[in-house]
DNA sequence: TGTACATCAGTGAACGCGCGTTCACTGATGTAC
DNA sequence: TGTACATCAGTGAACGCGCGTTCACTGATGTAC
């Protein structure tokens, strides 16, 4: 029967909440319209009072898993200042638990693949997302201003590399191995000598 | 009807081919048996003829899809020199192309995010193509010895996360922005003093 | 080398199942008086 | 404020379709004599 406005917007948001945890877990084609409505604890057949299609759920998942993180990220950065921010975000993105956990993780390592292939409105939405997220990173570096922007392009690329490969790699040493070569690289691109500072791989 | 043995081997080996391209193209969940059958010209009841499962051609293809770069790579290693080869590999890497055409090229950025959500089988296949992948890129590097590998791992990582993240992106600028930040970054990993030659962006 | 026969790669129909989507229906909500 | 009624969120069955997989069948291949 009908629900209120409100509980309505509950369920749509609810909807869009576990879609876009669905997502980073199992990629655009693991998602299917049943099991994120089931989820939600509603059934099948309403999907379509809040959603146009699958696809238009997909886009607006994939934006509010980007907004999920960008907020948390925001917040840190009020509270304990860009820099510091940005440390305990490469030190968190480069953990095992990210690579565990990708419900909750970066949407780039965990569907960027897939959303190269989707249509141009997902691609928008996730546009918009890596952006966003390059302002964040580059307003963290300590480094000159037009350094900014290419040093967070490299940083974010670095980590999105060694998310990536440390989970299609299914022995933990290499994976491991991976991540923790990933925290040093991370580490002297955020320091304010890198090039100096890196001359042994410890 | 019945066919002769090296017919047999020879649709073996054009089903694994052709799985191994549509894997980079669609990933995992986006590759049918009956496609791949039908583009390599038979019907799907055939198909359990040749492997046990879906699951079975995937863990194939993917070790088929490294084994045919690496081929190529230690050719070119041969005929030109590690060095000159990696450099080589990398600008394939990094360009709008390999952006564009999934389908012959790396598998990491492709599906990786889909073979770390697949069973032991395809997780191992990929697992050994990285390792294979790591090596010949370290053998390229000229560095210390003892450096070799992080820096192998360092610049694998980010040349796959630009791949990724320029292909999730939708538009063209965005794209091309991470693959230029990317081959500048590359370019002074592999130059031989990269801690002194990239204090400007340029 | 020739013949009889067992093998089995490939065919095409069928299996059960889950997919995205549609729709008639229900009944609480929201609204007009 | 109370009442009558239109709206519409959610239900559950059904749609066509494609999925991975199975199977009886065909007839060329490979083999045993």
């Amino acid at each position: 029967m009908r629900v209120s406005k409100q509980t309505m917007e509950r369920h749509h948001k609810e909807i869009i909440a576990i879609a876009s945890a669905m997502l980073r877990e199992r990629g655009v084609l693991g998602v299917g319209v049943a099991d994120v409505m089931q989820a939600a604890g509603l059934t099948h057949g309403g999907f379509y009072r809040h959603f146009a299609s699958k696809e238009a759920l997909i886009a607006e998942a994939t934006s509010a898993a980007f907004a999920e993180i960008l907020d948390g990220l925001e917040k840190a950065a009020a509270r304990k200042g860009a820099a510091a921010a940005l440390e305990d975000y490469i030190s968190g993105y480069l953990s095992q638990r990210h690579v565990d956990q990708p419900s909750r993780g970066c949407p780039i390592p965990a569907f960027g693949a897939d959303a190269g292939r989707e249509s141009a409105s997902v691609r928008a939405e996730f546009e918009v997302g890596v952006d966003r997220l390059l302002a964040w990173i580059a307003a963290g570096l300590r480094c000159a201003e037009a350094e900014r922007t290419a040093k967070a392009i490299e940083l974010l690329s670095l980590m999105v590399g060694a998310v990536v490969t440390a989970r299609a790699s299914g022995d933990q040493a290499l994976s491991k191995k991976i991540l923790a070569q990933g925290r040093r690289s991370a580490g002297n691109l955020i320091s304010v000598y890198p090039r100096l500072s890196r001359t042994s791989t410890r």
